[in-house]
DNA sequence: AGGCTAACCTATTCACACC
DNA sequence: GGTGTGAATAGGTTAGCCT
Protein backbone atom coordinates (compact mmCIF):
# COMPACT_ATOMS: atom_id res chain seq x y z
CA UNK A 1 0.00 0.00 0.00
CA UNK A 2 0.89 3.49 -0.66
CA UNK A 3 1.68 5.94 2.14
CA UNK A 4 1.44 9.06 0.16
CA UNK A 5 -1.71 8.25 -1.11
CA UNK A 6 -3.69 5.61 0.34
CA UNK A 7 -3.43 7.53 3.46
CA UNK A 8 -5.10 11.06 2.73
CA UNK A 9 -8.55 10.17 3.92
CA UNK A 10 -7.16 9.59 7.47
CA UNK A 11 -5.63 13.41 7.45
CA UNK A 12 -7.40 16.16 7.89
CA UNK A 13 -7.40 18.54 4.98
CA UNK A 14 -8.82 21.77 5.86
CA UNK A 15 -5.63 23.00 6.81
CA UNK A 16 -3.29 23.46 4.06
CA UNK A 17 0.12 22.99 6.11
CA UNK A 18 -0.87 19.67 6.61
CA UNK A 19 -0.54 17.76 3.69
CA UNK A 20 2.68 17.24 4.39
CA UNK A 21 1.55 14.51 6.42
CA UNK A 22 0.29 12.71 3.60
CA UNK A 23 2.70 14.01 0.66
CA UNK A 24 6.17 12.44 1.59
CA UNK A 25 6.61 8.84 0.19
CA UNK A 26 8.18 6.99 3.15
CA UNK A 27 10.12 4.86 0.87
CA UNK A 28 13.88 5.69 0.32
CA UNK A 29 14.27 7.16 -2.83
CA UNK A 30 17.37 9.05 -4.17
CA UNK A 31 15.70 12.31 -5.10
CA UNK A 32 13.44 13.19 -2.05
CA UNK A 33 10.83 16.05 -2.82
CA UNK A 34 11.11 17.36 0.77
CA UNK A 35 14.37 17.08 2.22
CA UNK A 36 13.86 17.00 6.24
CA UNK A 37 11.36 14.48 5.41
CA UNK A 38 13.43 11.40 4.22
CA UNK A 39 13.97 8.46 6.57
CA UNK A 40 10.89 9.36 8.41
CA UNK A 41 8.01 7.28 8.93
CA UNK A 42 4.63 8.58 8.46
CA UNK A 43 2.23 8.19 11.84
CA UNK A 44 -1.10 9.42 12.96
CA UNK A 45 -1.83 11.84 15.74
CA UNK A 46 -3.81 11.11 18.59
CA UNK A 47 -3.49 13.55 21.16
CA UNK A 48 -3.47 17.80 20.90
CA UNK A 49 -0.03 17.39 22.32
CA UNK A 50 1.21 14.89 19.36
CA UNK A 51 -0.82 17.46 16.55
CA UNK A 52 1.17 20.64 18.21
CA UNK A 53 4.47 18.50 18.13
CA UNK A 54 3.66 17.77 14.45
CA UNK A 55 2.95 20.95 13.65
CA UNK A 56 6.33 22.44 14.94
CA UNK A 57 8.13 19.70 12.86
CA UNK A 58 6.24 20.42 10.03
CA UNK A 59 7.02 24.68 10.25
CA UNK A 60 10.55 23.05 10.61
CA UNK A 61 10.46 20.88 7.83
CA UNK A 62 8.98 23.84 5.45
CA UNK A 63 11.59 26.32 6.41
CA UNK A 64 14.37 23.40 5.11
CA UNK A 65 12.13 22.28 2.39
CA UNK A 66 13.67 22.22 -0.95
CA UNK A 67 12.07 24.56 -3.64
CA UNK A 68 9.96 23.22 -6.20
CA UNK A 69 11.77 21.99 -9.23
CA UNK A 70 11.09 21.25 -12.51
CA UNK A 71 11.35 17.69 -13.98
CA UNK A 72 14.79 17.45 -15.99
CA UNK A 73 14.20 17.14 -19.93
CA UNK A 74 15.29 13.40 -19.61
CA UNK A 75 13.09 12.98 -17.16
CA UNK A 76 10.36 14.42 -19.20
CA UNK A 77 11.09 12.85 -22.27
CA UNK A 78 10.71 9.24 -20.39
CA UNK A 79 6.96 10.26 -18.74
CA UNK A 80 5.80 11.75 -22.42
CA UNK A 81 6.87 8.38 -24.02
CA UNK A 82 5.01 6.55 -21.48
CA UNK A 83 1.99 8.75 -21.67
CA UNK A 84 2.01 8.17 -25.64
CA UNK A 85 1.63 4.57 -25.23
CA UNK A 86 -0.98 5.24 -22.51
CA UNK A 87 -2.34 8.39 -21.36
CA UNK A 88 -3.52 6.23 -17.69
CA UNK A 89 -1.23 5.04 -15.11
CA UNK A 90 -1.28 1.82 -13.76
CA UNK A 91 0.60 1.20 -10.37
CA UNK A 92 3.12 -0.98 -12.18
CA UNK A 93 3.98 1.42 -14.24
CA UNK A 94 4.15 4.11 -11.77
CA UNK A 95 6.48 2.22 -9.76
CA UNK A 96 8.28 1.34 -12.92
CA UNK A 97 8.77 4.59 -13.90
CA UNK A 98 9.30 5.86 -10.25
CA UNK A 99 12.59 3.33 -10.03
CA UNK A 100 13.56 4.64 -13.36
CA UNK A 101 13.58 8.71 -12.99
CA UNK A 102 13.74 8.50 -9.61
CA UNK A 103 11.14 9.94 -9.10
CA UNK A 104 8.47 9.58 -5.97
CA UNK A 105 5.34 7.33 -7.47
CA UNK A 106 3.29 10.56 -6.12
CA UNK A 107 5.31 12.84 -8.95
CA UNK A 108 4.82 10.29 -11.52
CA UNK A 109 1.18 10.40 -10.77
CA UNK A 110 0.71 14.02 -10.14
CA UNK A 111 2.66 14.48 -13.56
CA UNK A 112 0.21 12.19 -15.61
CA UNK A 113 -2.53 13.93 -13.96
CA UNK A 114 -0.97 17.71 -15.21
CA UNK A 115 -0.70 16.12 -18.85
CA UNK A 116 -3.56 14.14 -19.02
CA UNK A 117 -5.37 17.97 -17.88
CA UNK A 118 -3.22 19.77 -20.75
CA UNK A 119 -3.87 16.87 -23.41
CA UNK A 120 -7.52 17.82 -22.44
CA UNK A 121 -7.29 20.98 -23.06
CA UNK A 122 -5.48 21.07 -26.12
CA UNK A 123 -7.62 18.24 -27.60
CA UNK A 124 -11.29 21.30 -26.40
CA UNK A 125 -8.95 23.13 -28.36
CA UNK A 126 -8.86 21.57 -31.59
CA UNK A 127 -12.66 20.54 -31.41
CA UNK A 128 -13.37 23.91 -30.86
CA UNK A 129 -11.59 25.29 -33.94
CA UNK A 130 -12.68 22.21 -36.24
CA UNK A 131 -16.04 23.18 -35.34
CA UNK A 132 -15.55 27.00 -35.64
CA UNK A 133 -14.32 25.89 -39.18
CA UNK A 134 -17.49 24.17 -40.04
CA UNK A 135 -19.28 27.25 -38.54
CA UNK A 136 -17.70 29.32 -41.08
CA UNK A 137 -18.14 27.41 -43.77
CA UNK A 138 -22.31 26.76 -43.64
CA UNK A 139 -22.58 30.26 -42.49
CA UNK A 140 -21.01 31.61 -45.38
CA UNK A 141 -23.27 29.57 -47.75
CA UNK A 142 -26.60 30.49 -45.89
CA UNK A 143 -24.76 34.29 -46.96
CA UNK A 144 -24.78 32.92 -50.30
CA UNK A 145 -27.94 32.00 -50.49
CA UNK A 146 -29.95 34.90 -48.91
CA UNK A 147 -28.22 37.14 -51.68
CA UNK A 148 -29.75 34.33 -53.88
CA UNK A 149 -33.08 34.72 -52.63
CA UNK A 150 -32.45 38.71 -52.57
CA UNK A 151 -31.59 38.50 -56.37
CA UNK A 152 -34.73 36.49 -56.94
CA UNK A 153 -37.17 38.10 -55.70
CA UNK A 154 -35.99 41.69 -57.24
CA UNK A 155 -35.98 39.67 -60.66
CA UNK A 156 -39.63 38.69 -60.16
CA UNK A 157 -41.04 41.72 -58.86
CA UNK A 158 -39.53 42.66 -62.08
CA UNK A 159 -41.04 40.65 -64.02
CA UNK A 160 -44.73 40.60 -62.14
CA UNK A 161 -44.24 44.60 -62.85
CA UNK A 162 -43.66 44.10 -66.86
CA UNK A 163 -46.41 41.59 -66.62
CA UNK A 164 -48.73 43.97 -65.24
CA UNK A 165 -47.47 46.86 -67.00
CA UNK A 166 -48.20 44.87 -70.88
CA UNK A 167 -51.46 43.71 -69.26
CA UNK A 168 -52.96 47.01 -68.66
CA UNK A 169 -51.92 48.25 -72.24
CA UNK A 170 -53.17 45.18 -74.10
CA UNK A 171 -56.25 45.92 -72.39
CA UNK A 172 -56.45 49.20 -73.97
CA UNK A 173 -55.79 47.63 -77.61
CA UNK A 174 -57.72 44.42 -77.84
CA UNK A 175 -60.10 42.56 -75.23
CA UNK A 176 -58.98 39.31 -76.82
CA UNK A 177 -55.22 39.54 -75.46
CA UNK A 178 -56.48 40.83 -72.06
CA UNK A 179 -58.36 37.91 -71.65
CA UNK A 180 -55.87 35.33 -72.53
CA UNK A 181 -53.22 36.87 -70.21
CA UNK A 182 -56.00 36.82 -68.03
CA UNK A 183 -56.89 33.74 -68.02
CA UNK A 184 -52.96 32.87 -67.91
CA UNK A 185 -52.37 34.62 -64.90
CA UNK A 186 -55.66 33.02 -63.46
CA UNK A 187 -54.46 29.90 -64.00
CA UNK A 188 -51.71 29.34 -62.37
CA UNK A 189 -53.02 28.80 -59.20
CA UNK A 190 -54.86 31.82 -59.40
CA UNK A 191 -52.14 33.95 -57.62
CA UNK A 192 -52.99 37.31 -59.28
CA UNK A 193 -56.45 39.09 -57.97
CA UNK A 194 -55.65 42.62 -57.70
CA UNK A 195 -53.75 44.89 -59.50
CA UNK A 196 -51.17 44.58 -56.74
CA UNK A 197 -50.81 41.22 -58.27
CA UNK A 198 -46.85 41.84 -58.10
CA UNK A 199 -46.91 42.67 -54.31
CA UNK A 200 -49.58 39.69 -54.18
CA UNK A 201 -46.75 37.28 -55.87
CA UNK A 202 -43.77 38.32 -53.02
CA UNK A 203 -46.29 38.55 -50.33
CA UNK A 204 -47.80 35.02 -50.71
CA UNK A 205 -43.62 33.68 -51.41
CA UNK A 206 -44.99 31.82 -54.79
CA UNK A 207 -42.20 31.70 -57.07
CA UNK A 208 -42.40 31.62 -60.85
CA UNK A 209 -39.04 30.53 -61.75
CA UNK A 210 -37.53 27.50 -60.50
CA UNK A 211 -34.73 27.74 -58.67
CA UNK A 212 -32.81 24.35 -61.02
CA UNK A 213 -33.72 26.64 -64.18
CA UNK A 214 -32.84 30.05 -62.32
CA UNK A 215 -29.22 28.22 -61.19
CA UNK A 216 -28.77 26.72 -64.94
CA UNK A 217 -29.50 30.14 -66.57
CA UNK A 218 -27.22 31.95 -64.28
CA UNK A 219 -24.67 28.94 -64.31
CA UNK A 220 -25.14 28.74 -60.49
CA UNK A 221 -23.90 25.98 -58.68
CA UNK A 222 -26.64 23.79 -57.46
CA UNK A 223 -25.28 23.34 -53.37
CA UNK A 224 -25.28 19.43 -51.73
CA UNK A 225 -28.04 19.37 -49.76
CA UNK A 226 -27.63 16.26 -48.83
CA UNK A 227 -24.21 16.91 -46.98
CA UNK A 228 -25.75 20.11 -45.38
CA UNK A 229 -26.92 19.43 -41.64
CA UNK A 230 -30.90 19.56 -41.28
CA UNK A 231 -31.75 22.91 -40.05
CA UNK A 232 -35.76 22.83 -39.16
C1' DA B 1 -26.27 -1.26 2.14
C1' DG B 2 -22.47 1.01 3.80
C1' DG B 3 -17.54 1.67 4.82
C1' DC B 4 -12.95 1.74 3.01
C1' DT B 5 -9.44 2.33 -0.44
C1' DA B 6 -7.32 3.83 -4.51
C1' DA B 7 -7.83 5.80 -8.35
C1' DC B 8 -9.59 9.66 -10.91
C1' DC B 9 -11.12 14.67 -11.75
C1' DT B 10 -11.30 20.07 -11.57
C1' DA B 11 -9.85 24.11 -9.51
C1' DT B 12 -6.43 26.37 -7.26
C1' DT B 13 -1.92 27.56 -5.31
C1' DC B 14 2.86 28.08 -5.53
C1' DA B 15 7.52 28.42 -7.43
C1' DC B 16 10.19 29.44 -11.09
C1' DA B 17 11.69 31.17 -15.63
C1' DC B 18 11.39 34.58 -18.88
C1' DC B 19 10.38 39.18 -20.59
C1' DG C 1 7.21 43.57 -11.49
C1' DG C 2 4.03 41.00 -14.57
C1' DT C 3 3.00 36.90 -16.79
C1' DG C 4 3.10 32.07 -18.42
C1' DT C 5 3.96 27.48 -17.26
C1' DG C 6 4.35 23.40 -14.74
C1' DA C 7 4.54 20.92 -10.19
C1' DA C 8 1.91 20.24 -6.35
C1' DT C 9 -2.26 20.54 -3.33
C1' DA C 10 -7.27 20.60 -1.97
C1' DG C 11 -11.39 18.68 -2.10
C1' DG C 12 -14.70 16.15 -4.48
C1' DT C 13 -16.41 11.84 -7.17
C1' DT C 14 -16.38 7.08 -8.54
C1' DA C 15 -15.52 2.11 -8.82
C1' DG C 16 -14.20 -2.03 -6.72
C1' DC C 17 -13.75 -4.73 -2.77
C1' DC C 18 -15.06 -6.34 1.75
C1' DT C 19 -18.04 -7.11 5.73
Amino acid sequence: MEWNESTRSFVPRAEPSLSFFYNYSSSSNSNPSYPGSEGKEAALVETPQELLHAMEEMKYAASQREKKKRLTSSQIESLERSFQEEIKLDTDRKMKLSRELGLQPRQIAVWFQNRRTRWKAKQLEHLYFALKQEFDLISNEKHKLQEEVMRLKARIREQAYRTHVSGVYTEMCGAETVESTSEMLHGSKGMITSSNSNQQIIADGYCCVPVEDHHQQNNVPLPNWSAAPYCP
